[in-house]
DNA sequence: CTATAGGCCGACT
DNA sequence: TAGTCGGCCTATA
């Protein structure tokens, strides 16, 4: 089955309502938020919806990071997300975050 | 720690 | 139509 790219598909609005829930102070992974909206295949598709997102967005897309608590973005946009991660208490080292720590596991 | 290898899938040339 | 490219992932060496 394929995702409908549309803003209003059911994944898109998945993604925004589980990414709006990593609580402030945990890092949650491209593929770990797609596993959760039900697609497991599209932790790319996450990464896009994320640089579709807007500059005003409300989204904390900052807590969203590579599975191995790498942050993917390159040059000025990753430092951007790395003092938004520092700013909650998350220790970020070398564009390293500690999944074991700051991982955003369910309970 | 790096390097390879395989997979995935939408978007854009 | 066919490549190529992404804010990717997992496993193995």
């Amino acid at each position: 089955m394929a995702i409908n790219t549309d803003a209003e598909s059911d994944f898109a609005r998945a993604v925004y309502q589980l990414v709006g829930s990593i609580p402030a102070g945990c890092i949650a992974s491209y593929g770990q938020i797609a596993t959760l909206a039900g697609f497991p295949q599209h932790a790319r598709f996450v990464g896009k919806l994320m640089s579709n997102l807007p500059n005003d967005t409300r989204l904390p897309w900052w807590r969203v990071l590579r599975s191995n608590g790498e942050i993917a973005l390159p040059g000025s946009a990753g430092e951007e997300q790395r003092q938004r991660l520092e700013k909650e208490g998350v220790l970020v080292l070398n564009l390293r975050v500690s999944v074991k720590r700051f991982g955003w596991r369910l309970d």
